[in-house]
DNA sequence: CCTACCGATCGGTAGG
DNA sequence: CCTACCGATCGGTAGG
């Protein structure tokens, strides 16, 4: 902070605002980097870019931010996340069986790729841009996911509620199955959101019951 | 190829076999960039690095390609093309049903992710790189490729040898879920490729038979 | 095949 | 928040 010492009042205020309860400037950077990052990829995504589209100078953004790593880290984290969180949620439930918490999960990723293409295309695609440690982290949290996810259905498979499959087959089908969504969402004339949903657990899962 | 007239005798050397049997030098600039392009992105893939790969100076591949860019069409499109000529050949069968030519097709899909890796993803994860105008014929060669599935799907559905599905959505979650093979690439100790492929076509296309 | 080099653009900093 | 600018690196060319 040291650096607005000599400098007048009103940057002063901005900072104390993007410090104090303003996180709308930093969140719209956020937003519009994920999104930029996910049409023209992390490498080719400049600076100035993602100035324009924020409505500053490409300098302006380092008063937000620390680096544009620091904005790839934190879209490919949150969502990393959201769906530890909910994987979570699965495995605590007593009520829910194997069938059942495994549906839920695929409905998960199913949501998050309609509602939230940016952030998770982002996590999918370039993720390898993220520096070390970050990007082995990264990659270590999604075997750990999958291994959970195999995890599932063998419980499932053990008390007869899902069929004898290969769970390590099956985990990499499903969690790349739904990526297809993407195609989905450049001409959403086709099928309905909710459609498409009910489609794909069709195809995905219902085959997986006893 | 005037700028040859004044230089010395062995380059003229080398650049005629380049151009006449000895395709391997071209090769092997093709296929370091499809793995390189794979590995760090289309983007930042420098001709240095590739340079490095094939064990010249930069300058020098120029004696080969015309531009970074004629890599990368090369490869989206000779992928392309090789989905399109397999695609072709079980539209003219008459002795396949459509199920079977269903299955034929995702088994090919599935011996491209495994066998060719490199170039298959930098054809789903790089294309966007093109340049006009072959970025958008590309496109369009994917949604006619889909729209050509779609059709042997409903040829099935009317002829009462596939379930009553939503084209569309099986189609997407059929061409991407494959793409989950390319996690399998980095440890493939879990499960063998045939495995790999029984499991994923008694996943995707068994439960689509009526 | 190489050396030498160019103009453009990059992420980021200094300073106010 | 801006202007001004830096060193590094980029794809590609000239010339031999």
């Amino acid at each position: 902070m040291l650096y607005f010492t000599f400098v007048p009042s009103n940057y002063l205020t901005m900072a104390k605002l993007g410090g104090r309860k303003n996180g709308s400037r930093r969140e719209m950077i956020s937003l519009a980097a994920a999104r930029l990052f996910r049409e023209k990829g992390f490498p080719s995504t400049g600076m100035r870019d993602l100035a324009g589209d924020v409505g500053v100078e490409a300098a302006s953004l380092y008063n937000h931010i620390r680096s544009k790593s620091e904005l790839l880290q934190e879209i490919c984290f949150r969502v990393a996340n959201d769906f530890n969180t909910q994987l979570q949620q699965m495995e605590n439930s007593e009520t829910l069986s194997s069938i059942e918490k495994l549906e839920a999960i695929v409905r998960f990723h199913i949501d998050m790729w309609v509602t939230r293409l940016d952030e998770v295309m982002v996590t999918n695609n370039e993720s390898k841009y993220l520096d070390e440690p970050y990007n082995a982290t990264f990659l270590n949290e999604r075997r750990i996911y999958v291994r959970r996810l195999e995890q599932i259905i063998e419980d499932g498979i053990r008390k007869g509620q899902i069929k004898k499959v290969q769970p390590y087959a099956v985990v990499l089908t499903l969690l790349s199955a739904v990526r297809g969504i993407e195609f989905w969402h450049r001409t959403k004339k086709n099928i309905s959101a909710s459609e498409l949903e009910e489609s794909m657990i069709l195809h995905l899962v219902e085959g997986l019951k006893k």
